[in-house]
DNA sequence: GTGAAAGCGCTAACAG
DNA sequence: CTGTTAGCGCTTTCAC
């Protein structure tokens, strides 16, 4: 069975001829001196034998498991797997594991995964693209730290990881701007939603800086799908004169935008330019490629499983200054990717990966502290 | 700390004025006798104070966690999250956890993933597109079941679930000797790959089968991408005549064919008729939008799953016919998604989802096994 | 129908 | 420098 035939340390120590506490001490690189024979003797035998420390075991006498819950609502949603991984590689660096749970947008799975995570003792939990937070009481009562990553409700929280819209948007406007155009429309995302408004905004702003005034029926609203975007490009074409470049508020409608562009027998990026927010795989692969800004899915995992780890690390230490301390909300910026939708030379930028990850993921890596 | 304040039974059977026994075989459904008024008094205490089992104390006495291991490759790659949530799916149904772990191909972090695994003592593993088999021996000497799903490597092994790659392609063949087409050509993966002959035999198979006979000249190999596609395309067009349907080997591939052939001055699927494997995302926003047989990665997780449970089931009850048999690999059949490439009329079929995994999810899930 | 007590594998006092 | 022992929270004989 499990752990039934399994090296125990006793055996191990048996073996090595010392008693249970010695071997402990030995195979923990323990602070407690040991003679560098026994210490040999030890690690050879445990070694020999291909002992494994049972963690079930330890985790019971030390409290700690080292492990923290992800709550996703659905590994399958186009963010999930990078968010994740930011957070996995974080965990790799101070050797956690991550237990996830998809509660599927339930509020009631979500409270039950909870619970199963607590029953698993994890020591904080992530919360990644959650729809609610009812959930957190349990939390708050059960005294552990926990953290937001893509939250999709409401406004800002503490403990939150979210996209810097506004920032990303200012770069796609800068650039649109820097090509030289000053008639540049807007497809929005549904105004129900927080990132809709903050990009609007920003697209509003960043005209205004520039010294562009935002046109009335410059700015139409798409449901975040390629129809809504088709939809929402033919009312542009309708402006008079018409806009020479627009801001797709993400990928998916810019698809529909540029088959609406090329229905009106208009090319793209020839007469007008298209940029968009995701960057999503498929934006790469399609034709004009997409220029868009990331959405930094995995750096924003990656940060969410620090300030977790910070956490944590104030609740072991039981120091007054960092004890339990909550986070204000943290933005992370996207990467623009220029490609082809807007005409602008490639060259501008050193390289081309779809996943920002990779491409940060050492950097950040070397980042990642050593285990206390 | 973690489990430091929490309730435990002890609290529970104090307050309920019983011993831990009586408060133990109430909370777990034992079918020890308990009276009627002994059981309410537990279950009402335990209830207002929120007891929550430490699963690590019960799993230290029962040698059961109730959690498995997933050795992933990379969560990043496109089939992991799907495969991962098939088997997350079917965990769910026997009340069981996955812990994951990326190896990124690196056969040590693979083994050091397996000892980590077998230290949280999970009850059996799971690799997901491994690339090698080395590792299976530490997991045959700690007596764990473990299943292959989409491996990468090799023939034929047990205890894998792979894609059916001969029935898919047929499927795609018929669909295009169905629509008329009689000069069928295909642009193959690297034939290194295993995947990749399976797909071109059946290729050749099916056409046979249907009495015509592959010419000379209409199969050009590719490497999976979309230059290896436009480059095995444009060799395409050179034959006299030319094909009027290509199978392409994968979606990728298919992108690139697509934009040689537009870049020929002829239309797809006007002119050429193209059909593909995989049914990754961006295939489905393509315009032409993409024709293709789906590689069923959320049913092959989920029936990996499926099939390490009936190994664990195996070991658990020591039934010697049961016991630690291995399964002969299983294949699946992905599923004929038809859209705009070929031509023909979508209102074939039911329905156009992407995500195999949420038309099948609900029948598969029923299909699911109560916790014994 | 209920309870007392042993013990899963390990770590951390405490004693020498 | 090494060893003995208590006990983490739970399940499960065994006795009543």
């Amino acid at each position: 069975m499990s752990t039934g035939l399994s090296i125990t340390l006793a055996a191990v120590a048996r073996a090595a001829g010392v008693s249970l506490a010695t071997a402990s001490r030995v195979l923990n690189n323990s602070d407690h001196p040991i003679s560098t024979k026994t210490r040999a003797r030890v690690l050879q035998s445990a070694n020999a034998m291909g002992y494994r420390p049972n963690l079930l075991a330890r985790s019971m006498r030390t409290d700690r498991t080292y492990t923290i819950g992800i709550i996703a609502d659905d590994l399958l949603s186009p963010f999930t797997p990078p968010i994740i991984r930011g957070i996995q590689d974080y965990l790799k660096a101070i050797d956690y594991l991550g237990l996830i749970i998809n509660s599927d947008w339930d509020p009631a799975l979500e409270q039950a995964a909870i619970n199963r995570l607590l029953s698993h003792a994890v020591e904080g939990i992530i919360f990644v693209e959650s729809g609610h937070l009812a959930a957190t009481q349990a939390l708050v009562e059960a005294q552990k730290p926990y953290m937001f990553v893509h939250r999709l409700f409401g406004a800002s929280i503490q403990n939150s990881v979210v996209p810097d819209d506004v920032q990303a948007t200012r770069l796609v406007i800068d650039h649109l701007l820097g090509l030289g155009h000053r008639r540049i429309a807007h497809i929005a995302g549904p105004q129900g939603w927080h990132s809709a408004q903050r990009r609007l905004e920003s697209y509003q702003a960043t005209l205004a800086a520039g010294g562009i005034a935002v046109e009335p029926g410059w700015v139409a609203e798409g449901n975040w799908e390629y129809d809504g975007g088709a939809g929402a490009m033919r009312q542009l074409l309708q402006v008079n004169p018409p806009p020479t470049a627009i801001f797709v508020a993400n990928d998916y409608m810019a698809l529909g935008a540029i088959a609406a562009i090329q229905a009106a027998g208009l090319q793209v990026p020839h007469d007008i330019a298209i940029a968009s927010y995701d960057n999503r795989e498929f934006g790469r692969v399609h034709h004009p490629a997409l220029t868009t800004v990331s959405l930094p899915a995995y750096e924003m995992g990656f940060r969410a499983a620090e300030l977790l780890w910070q956490k944590i690390q104030g609740d072991l230490t039981d120091h007054p200054a960092t004890h339990r301390a909550d986070f204000d909300e943290v933005k992370i910026c996207g990467q623009l990717y220029i490609r082809e939708s807007c005409g602008a030379d490639p060259a501008q930028q050193t390289h081309d990966e779809l996943d920002v990850g990779t491409t940060v993921r050492h950097r950040l890596i070397g980042k990642a502290p050593e285990r206390e």
